[in-house]
DNA sequence: TTTATTCTTGACACTAATGTCAAGATTGAC
DNA sequence: GTCAATCTTGACATTAGTGTCAAGAATAAA
């Protein structure tokens, strides 16, 4: 049997460099934030983050399992009460919160790591497909085990829509509009889909 | 009088070095393309490119400016005809159209260089708030003036509903998917829009 | 043909980032 | 206390980009 040993122990939290690479990330992209940036926030040195994680890009791989992770389940838990209208204008209004957080506010990291695909690796890729597609899912169950008269049009289809219309937002967020602009075309949008 | 000397004469046409420049900013976005990337495509040298615009941003609001003119053009010609729905439905593919050209597909310019707003300059991020702006009034005017039954909503703030969701359509591109199913989005979105 | 002015060119200095590495520090196991 | 494995640290090599500049080329005007 072999023993392990943990002789020259790791001096750092991992999960708080995590969370301090993840806030790094989300205020300049996986692109803009460089290892010194990481190494500062951190309070951990580069050399340190090189030979814990091996390079930056798996640094932000973790960040962003992180970030999905709690992303989602703040995004279930607003699509969980109320008719499908409700249940809309919470989602989006949990996800205008999320991107003008801040100051100055950090916008989406989802949609900020999407527009660099082109840089990045095969894997961040998979990772934001990743988390478009269970928003998808989400979003479309929330529809479809709404409380109230059924849906009619197909709620896949429909929360792809809801899908699109959110990373939208993400982009009028970058160009300038206030979290109040963003919640008035939020609620035009609601007003437009539920409309009778 | 003080006559103009046109010695030592500029040896290249800017009109298109600037649409050749629009090509490289296009495909890599204002960060990623470089002025030996300009040079390249241009068969300029790096050095007279200085000479001529003093900076890599100076030739990005030139293009960009280029393109802008070019893109609302064909907005303006795809909302021009049919009812309102049909307008619509003629400027979402216009969009798409544009947005998955190339191979690969080069994306949406506006987009990409909105999600570089933190790094860009005030010129940059006014070009960008301008061309968004004009767009959603192009946008207004055509749904007040498109024949059949008036809109019962503000015009206003429906052009910023389908502008904020164009604006989704180019991140959804980005995240990989294809011009079919992005088709299929704005057919979702223009029924549930027009859903009576 | 001369001149004055502008453009062009390649070299240079500078900055910033990545990733590597050897030497030293640390520490659990024995 | 010693050992052995791992972590930490600062220095180094490399790459890539920006912007500047002096010297030379080009040319419209006189």
């Amino acid at each position: 049997m072999v023993m392990m040993l943990m002789v020259g122990v790791r001096q750092f939290d991992e999960q708080e460099v995590i969370a301090l690479a993840l806030d790094v990330f989300w205020r300049k992209g996986l692109h803009d934030a460089t290892m010194q940036d990481l190494a500062a926030a951190t309070g951990v040195q580069r050399g340190s983050l090189y030979n814990a994680y091996g390079d930056k890009e798996s640094i932000f791989l973790r960040a962003f399992d992180q970030y999905a992770g709690q992303f989602l389940e703040t995004a279930a838990r607003a699509l969980a009460e109320g008719d499908a209208a409700a249940r809309l204008r919470n989602f989006l209004d949990v996800i205008i919160v999320n991107m003008t957080a801040g100051s100055p506010s950090r916008g989406c990291l989802t949609t900020r790591t999407a527009l660099d695909a082109g840089i990045s690796s095969e894997d961040v890729r998979e990772r934001v497909q990743g988390l478009l597609g269970r928003l998808e899912q989400i979003v479309s169950h929330a529809i479809r085990s709404a409380p109230g008269k059924p849906i009619t049009t197909d709620a896949d289809r429909l929360a792809r829509v809801i899908v699109t219309f959110t990373r939208g937002l993400a982009v009028m967020e970058r160009a300038g509009y206030s979290r109040k602009q963003l919640r008035e075309s939020a609620t035009a949008f609601v007003d437009a889909m539920a409309q009778r």
